[in-house]
DNA sequence: GTTTAGTATTACTATATGTTCAAATGCTCA
DNA sequence: TGAGCATTTGAACATATAGTAATACTAAAC
């Protein structure tokens, strides 16, 4: 497999921000709760332990760093992973 | 590929230090000077045009976290990136 | 059409942590 | 001891997190 390794200034810049949208305990406990499926902001709550404020919070900087997409229905909003090399990321991670 | 994904809180804790240890633009380009080979001090901060004690802090925490390790020789630090899959994580980061 | 209940986001505050820079200190070898 | 290389310290600034409370949104009941 073919890797590069001159990235650019912003490529690192764009780098951080990702990982860093990674970064905190919380926003891996809510993509531990939607590995299995998409699920609503309740949901949620309910999977992580955490306070409402603090999943809305933390579901929009996922949300905003393309992690998460978000499909509204009715009352709910249902939030699911954005793309399945997150848990792949993940999974590499967490071995080393 | 088999992927997990019911990840304990403690492996939780773990990749958020991991993952936070790859989240800034400073820390990442000390890895780009690395990536083509082991590089004294002095040599990472011409690369990265960082000041010597950013560079010396920033290398504290990638040691800590066993992204880099480090071989004394002299007067000199050579430091080097610790692992291969390093490289994978940041190509799979760019990528996304 | 207005109200009401359920659902989710936003504002605000206190606290904590991280980054950078300048200066001082530590370490190693000649 | 002195020079070169690297780390540590301390202060200023910036950013992030968690919690409480308030606000917004949506759909259905009346």
């Amino acid at each position: 497999m073919e890797k590069k390794y001159n990235f650019t200034d912003v490529e690192i810049k764009d780098m951080a921000i990702r990982f860093k949208a990674m970064s905190e305990p919380s926003r891996l406990k809510i993509l531990r709760a939607l590995f299995p499926g998409e699920k609503c902001v309740t949901e949620i709550i309910e999977k992580t332990g955490l306070l409402q404020a603090n999943v809305s919070k933390q579901l929009k900087i996922l949300q905003r760093n393309g992690v998460v997409s978000c499909r509204p229905s009715g009352l709910q909003r249902f939030y699911k992973i954005a793309d399945n090399s997150i848990l792949e990321l993940c999974n590499m991670v967490c071995k080393s």
